[in-house]
RNA sequence: GGGCAUGUGGCGGAAUGGUAGACGCGCUGGUUUUAGGUACCAGUGAGGCAACUCGUGGAGGUUCAAGUCCUCUCAUGCCCA
């Protein structure tokens, strides 16, 4: 690739190029960038408006791994690019640095977790400064360091004032493998989300959240999140679960006084209720069972004890239960049913206790067949009468055998049925929420401790303010495999802070979900001591303009974020009471296919790649080959392909550096004439036009990459009007814009040859503070156009004409082709369809 | 079982209803005093000497024109059961 022709002067010789050796390089620009503070953001600053970027931030696992490579570039490029458009940006990074690893860690190798997790810090805060990321570094947070959460603790008892903390007993998610109870959030398929190991239900007195009081405001916002993918909200709304219904109170027979209060989505099929069951842990089962009966009970609820919820649920499983011996009266009918307990009905969902209709419903379909309970069909189809002895129906119809309802449609007998019930005081219409309490505390110790001291005269008092934070203590042992605060000889005992009595702290830590549900917020002013935050410059900062982050967080992190958004929203702390405004799910990185894991053994790892290829190629090339959406396949050979990418770039642009300034003015494309440098001139603001639309159209930097490979071909092919001693206009000018085009991708070798094409480098400044380029709108319009002739649909003839041409120049173009003249065969056509600036389709019979 | 998403060359993937396969990987052929795994040039959906025909999981449909819109169907993945 040399610029003159074979027959001239010979190019310069490779040997007197500088070769692209990206790892000093890389190194030189990321010092000289950290000296210059090149990326701290003012937050005071209000000339230019203001864009928040920010990846999700690492648990300090020890390593970056390449899900955290493409994370982080894609932030980074979006990031880079708003601030040469002139945004304010704020883009930090922290560390989510309090959790189970570090405890394991100790257990296994006697280092404390603080140790483990800062030395994993300052390896992996290396690892993201190599790879030339454009964080301001002066806002880095740490959630397990005091100055941090000590305002986690100040937020949990701003929520406990607020009557959104708090205390009860509960059947909850044990998992022995964690030694811990878990949110519902983190039990995937009846396992521990961390570790896939099963998870018991226990009873233990437990810190909760309330997030069902939220439930309508989380799923009606959900609306408003138009940058959110629609999965995700989808997501959110199945997991939140609002479904309307029918609360109904059935007497016990005998006891007037006692009803159950069954929740049903079907009231319509009221008349086919043939039996009730209770939840095993219902707490009505005790006082209902009758003595003949409690043996069998108490024995049929330990066994039920030890059952995870989904083998309870799974439709496969073999339906149990047993009867209590009590009857309830049905209120429409007057018949009494017999009540049941049966580990199919779940004590947290609805009421605990459901009506049975065994024809239409499936689950009440097996069990009664089991039993030999009897089936009343209510809703059918008169057309097509159904059997309701195999299988249940559970689809719409018309009532029968329901009363005075019959003959109903059974949509309209939910309403009729359920006012029946409300007029004669035994029902009402009911909202209901899958969503359940968020369970916050762990029996953990590497977490925040929850900030609540038991005192024997005045019960639970919380910590007062001015006494946080509650410190996590040193002394405890980890030699002895499980450990928790409990085990601290000087934690617990402390004094009441109303009465100064003798007292005892709670020894529980919070989920480090709680930790990161605020973080975002504390990133804005990461370094107030007074307050978690002050709300003028959160007020200025919020909402995050784009989030970046796995699909995995779709419920857990990102429910709990807007929840803590919204609490802190009502409770005056803040304006938006959404955290995210634009929501960007990067898909895996796969290798061979799967998903990079060490047990597959198909892992890449980062520091590798940087040591062979430099972070500019791991950069580039992470972005290069699918959607950030989608799933992106790890290929070595690719990599091979996108250093050479660089590399070549580099060469050619060394090559020809006495052909470019990088001070000339912008050529004036009016004054083009038709040829090479009008081409190139287009060339480039063509490629400018379409990364513009790349990224305002989801960040498609698959696409960027594939126009920017475009234009450097067009350039290596482009030979500059002048040799190696005057600049030539044109190709300076699409040297300058390539640059800055590529400087959001692979920051280090844009900066680089940004300095060494310039005569004067100390007074150009850095690329990235540059003015993104402009594209010319006049060299958008091709001088001519590629009109294409078809033949009913299909391609027979083109035509090179003029931009401006008018539609019927064109039909008479096409209907001038020869081709088009053969396939007409002397026959006018039937009609002819011009679609401007396109094609020209001629319909023949 | 329900919901959602995705199916395009050997591979990753491009295509506001308007030339299917951009760009890359791989492969084939060539050039270079290239030691080699380098660099550059050309080619590369299938069939055919060619004209041309076929081709975006499958079957229908709408349209002058469908990868794109509609209906059904199959497969895979994810979420919820």
């Amino acid at each position: 690739m040399t610029p003159s022709s074979p027959n001239t002067e010979p190019a310069p010789s490779l040997l007197q190029i500088e070769a692209y050796k990206p790892q000093a390089l890389e190194a030189q620009w990321q010092a000289a960038w950290e000296e210059a503070a090149l990326y701290a953001t003012n937050t005071a600053d209000t000339n230019r408006p203001k864009y928040y970027a920010l990846s999700m931030f690492p648990y300090p696992s020890g390593k970056l791994h390449m899900g955290h490579v493409r994370n982080y570039t894609i932030t980074d490029v979006i990031a880079r690019h708003k601030r040469m458009n002139g945004y304010n940006v704020l883009h930090p990074m922290g560390w989510d640095s309090f959790g189970l690893p570090a405890e394991n860690a100790a257990i296994d190798k006697g280092i404390p977790p603080a140790d483990w997790t800062f030395s994993n810090i300052d390896y992996m805060r290396n690892q993201l400064k190599a790879m030339g990321l454009a964080y301001d570094w002066s806002r880095e947070v740490f959630t397990c360091r005091q100055d941090y959460y000590r305002w986690t603790q100040w937020l949990f008892l701003l929520f406990y004032k607020a009557g959104l903390a708090y205390r009860k007993e509960a059947a909850v998610n044990w998992s022995e493998a964690s030694g811990t109870v878990l949110a519902n959030e983190q039990v995937i398929d009846g396992k521990d989300w961390r570790t896939g190991e099963p998870v018991v239900r226990k009873y233990l007195r437990q810190w909760f959240f309330k997030i069902t009081d939220y439930a309508q405001k989380l799923l009606d916002s959900l609306d408003s999140l138009d940058g959110w993918p629609d999965r995700v909200k989808l997501m959110q709304r199945n997991w939140i679960g609002r479904s309307t219904g029918t609360l109904l109170r059935l007497p016990v027979e005998g006891q007037p006084d006692t009803t159950i209060d069954v929740y049903t989505t079907r009231p319509d099929t009221v008349f086919g209720m043939t039996y009730v069951v209770l939840a095993p842990e219902h707490p009505l089962v005790d006082a209902l069972t009758t003595d003949e009966n409690k043996a069998a009970v108490a024995a049929y609820r330990t066994d039920v004890a030890s059952l995870s919820e989904i083998e309870r649920t799974s439709t496969d499983k073999e339906k149990t239960g047993v009867p209590l011996g009590r009857h309830i009266v049905h209120p429409f009918t007057g018949e009494t049913l017999p009540l049941w307990t049966a580990d199919y009905v779940l004590v947290e969902y609805g009421t605990g206790a459901v009506m049975a209709v065994p024809a239409h419903d499936e689950r009440d379909h097996a069990f009664a067949k089991k039993f030999g309970l009897p089936l009343i069909k209510v809703i059918d189809t008169p057309d097509d009468p159904k059997d309701i002895e195999q299988t249940a129906y559970t689809d719409d119809g018309v009532l029968v055998n329901s009363g005075d309802f019959t003959g109903q449609p059974n949509q309209t007998a939910i309403q009729t049925i359920t006012q029946f019930a409300a007029d004669n005081g035994f029902g009402e219409a009911q909202i209901n929420f899958r969503l359940r309490d968020w369970l916050l505390s762990r029996q953990r110790y590497w977490g925040v401790p929850i900030p609540i001291v038991y005192c024997p005269g005045c019960g639970e008092v919380p910590v007062p303010e001015n006494q946080l934070p509650v410190l996590l203590p040193e002394d405890v042992d980890f030699s002895g495999g499980q450990v928790s605060i409990a085990s601290s000889k000087t934690f617990k005992p402390t004094t009441c802070p109303t009465c100064g009595a003798a007292a005892e702290r709670e020894t529980d830590t919070m989920d480090t979900f709680v930790c990161s549900s605020w973080y975002f917020l504390r990133f804005c002013d990461p370094h107030n001591d007074q307050a978690p935050f002050d709300k003028a410059v959160v007020d200025r900062w919020m909402n995050v303009d784009q989030y970046v982050g796995g699909i995995e967080h779709a419920i857990l992190h990102l429910l709990y974020a807007r929840f803590f958004t919204k609490v802190l929203h009502d409770q005056g702390w803040c304006t938006v009471d959404e955290p995210f405004k634009n929501l960007l799910t990067q898909g895996m990185v796969l290798k061979d296919g799967a998903k990079m894991s060490k047990s597959k053994g198909n892992t890449v790892d980062p520091d590798q790649i940087f040591a062979d290829y430099g972070a500019d190629t791991a950069r580039f090339f992470i972005l290069s080959d699918s959607p950030p959406q989608s799933d992106f396949e790890w290929k070595d050979s690719a990599v091979e392909g996108c250093f050479k990418f660089l590399k070549r770039t580099w060469t050619m642009l060394m090559e020809r550096r006495g052909a470019i300034a990088l001070n000339l003015p912008k050529p004036d494309y009016d004054t083009l004439a038709e040829g090479a440098e009008r081409t190139l001139y287009q060339a480039v603001h063509k490629t400018i036009d379409g990364i513009d639309r790349d990224m305002a159209n989801g960040f498609q930097f698959n696409t960027i990459i594939s126009k920017l490979r475009e234009l450097v071909a067009a350039m290596g092919k482009y030979e500059p009007a002048t040799t190696a001693t005057q600049p030539d206009p044109v190709f300076s000018h699409a040297v300058d814009v390539l640059l800055k085009l590529m400087a959001p991708i692979v920051p280090h070798i844009t900066e680089a040859l940004w300095h060494k094409l310039h005569d004067a480098p100390s007074d150009i400044g850095s690329v990235h503070t540059q003015r993104w380029p402009e594209a010319d709108k006049a060299a958008l319009v091709a001088d001519t156009l590629e009109i294409v002739f078809q033949v009913n649909g299909k391609v027979r003839d083109k035509a090179e004409l003029p931009a401006d041409v008018s539609k019927e120049d064109m039909e008479a173009a096409a209907m001038a082709s020869e081709r088009i003249q053969e396939y007409l065969g002397g026959k006018a056509p039937f009609k002819v369809i011009v679609v401007p600036k396109k094609l020209v389709n001629v319909v023949i019979k």
